[in-house]
DNA sequence: CTGAAAGCGCTTACAG
DNA sequence: CTGAAAGCGCTTACAG
């Protein structure tokens, strides 16, 4: 590029070649452009000839439909909206994985929005979607109050507590029954929880699915065996819960965490303190690490079911849209949890 | 719902009350469609009279923009494509938050798709992008041909060796170096590799990076040190190689590994084989595994800077796509690495 | 079997 | 400051 003289400007514009449109493929094809649109689709009231010279013309041009021209005169997108608190997490990026190849097999496209667990954000991402005209919209909100829903939404483990809307989330309460019991049946009465706050369904259900648990199993219900995480679920929050509990008088034998994060936040604190996990401290978790079969001891959890919550998420959306349908009441799903034993709970 | 008698065909159409238009925005206002259209987007020639009474008719009926109609108007769309092997995996997740983050502050939208790793995926995936008219597209490529592009493309972290294109990816060669030479530090001669296959970029340039190192420092350069994981860097693969390593007459003393699935993998099959890491087995990782400070040991790795890379790839195509950004050379860009000294290395 | 026309929801040069 | 008209790239009832 060099300087042109000022006054000469002769700017020279990218020849950028214009993408060819139906009307090209028509006009090399000598076809009306109507024609040609049905001779793409295959249309069968189309005679063979015209057909491959339709065909022949836009292989020629390199034609490629105009997907947005043809969304605004079908009055309907292919897009889905997935909003996430964070898609860097893998428990949502897994779900997104899930979802998305649901929905891509139904032609579908997926429109991801992180919200950064910001309620402004949030609500931003759903306009932003609704003017994108969106088809639906799976969504893990960090609300507090239900969004004005316009669109066809399916909740997944974060859910309104006005409840009314379809979702779809794990087994909180019964997760954490099966976790606490197997601690029981470890023999362990001083079981502590780590938690992320009840803020959401996850951190409410868990913790209150825990409380059940310790008033069922007749454990010891002191206070300050509950402790509460930062609202990022930090693993250094849990650590530090962790070392609160080893300074109690009579601190816990056992501890379950709600979360991954914490899992290992709250194992750190364990062996920075010469703890042996699982001798000197057994612990579950809710969430199953990443890779929880290769942290040391291997963590005792529940097993990873993201993907398949996406995959259900986005099947309930697809009922939910396929033409036809009939009108149908929002729908709760549960899904149940499996304990995946390792050797953090003192199993060999 | 109860059936209704053949015959009585009487449907009822769920009255899906239709979105109100500019039209009905228009009308309301008592004005015409161009009037509203320059209202709501402040143009300044609209008085303020006339201005308040759209605004006000928009409110009402809820109107929301079709951004689909503007894009088509526009002829541009808002759209950016980001193609990755496997959302699910952080290494991608995390990049596609930081691209995510960048595009979405110029008005951009994301639309992902995932390849696993299939050139036929991607090329799918590449079309469908196109359709949708994407201004541009980031990708982490996993086919062994240049795909045909005739949109502007930023390549990541998996580059095609025909070059000539825009891209950015971690300098692997100076990575494995400094990897290498931190072994070396310690003593360390004869120093094995666990890599995936040398088939796209990280591949390749890993290992002929620990392989420069080795001649540059003339360790001991034994083809038994050299291990390829499988296609999907499974940490399963990597435990294999390691399980291989350790039964060799002579035992490497330290391994690097070019991923943090390897690493984990290799570490398992190091405790399963009773060694004790550091101290029988130094372990140094290119990727950083998520939680790799809070794995025991703690894993001595580059940094993670996915997001970076994603902030960059993200930057360098909104330049390019820039309004009266002068066309320019594609440049390839190289990110400068990081060690993080933990302890698997042999560091207190 | 094929074509002319209308229209999806916008925006913007062109008039006034 | 405001409006009528054209047009973005398609599809589809309506004619023939």
């Amino acid at each position: 590029m060099t300087a042109l003289p000022p006054g000469d400007a002769e700017v020279v514009p990218p020849v950028l070649p214009r993408r060819p449109t139906l009307v090209d493929v028509a006009r090399l094809a000598r076809v009306a452009p109507s024609t040609a649109s049905r001779a793409l689709k295959e249309s069968p009231r189309i005679s063979a000839t015209t057909r491959d010279r339709v065909l022949a013309a836009a292989r020629g041009l390199g034609y490629q439909p105009n997907r947005i021209a043809q969304s605004l005169k079908a009055q309907i997108t292919p897009f889905v909206g997935i909003v996430v608190p964070d898609i860097g997490i893998s428990f949502y990026s897994r779900f997104v994985k899930g979802a998305q190849d649901t929905l891509e097999r139904s032609g579908h496209q997926v429109l991801v929005m992180n919200t950064e667990r910001e309620a402004a954000r949030e609500s931003a991402a759903l306009r932003t979607l609704e003017e994108h005209r969106v088809r639906g919209i799976l969504l893990a909100t960090s609300s507090p109050v239900l969004p004005d829903l316009r669109i066809l939404t399916v909740f997944f483990d974060s859910i309104p507590a006005q409840g009314g809307v379809s979702s779809v989330a794990r087994a909180n309460g019964a997760g954490m029954a099966l976790l606490v019991e197997h601690l029981v049946s470890h023999g362990h009465r001083r079981v502590a929880y780590i938690g992320g706050p009840p803020t959401f369904t996850s951190g409410v259900e868990r913790l209150s699915g825990f409380r059940d648990a310790v008033t069922r199993f007749e454990l010891d219900a002191r206070h300050a065996y509950v402790e509460i995480a930062d609202s990022s679920w930090s693993a250094a929050s849990a650590a530090a819960a962790m070392e609160r509990l080893l300074a109690l008088a009579e601190p816990p034998t056992a501890v379950v965490t709600s979360g991954d994060t914490l899992a290992l936040g709250a194992m750190s604190a364990c062996r920075a303190a010469g703890l042996k996990l699982p001798d000197d401290m057994a612990l579950v978790s809710f969430d199953d690490p990443v890779f929880g079969d290769l942290v040391e001891p291997p963590v005792t959890a529940l097993v990873r079911d993201e993907a398949e919550l996406g995959r259900i998420a986005a099947t309930m959306l697809l009922d939910a849209l396929a033409p036809g349908a009939p009108p149908r009441e929002p729908a709760q799903v549960r899904l149940p949890v499996e304990l995946v034993v390792r050797r953090s709970c003192g199993c060999a």
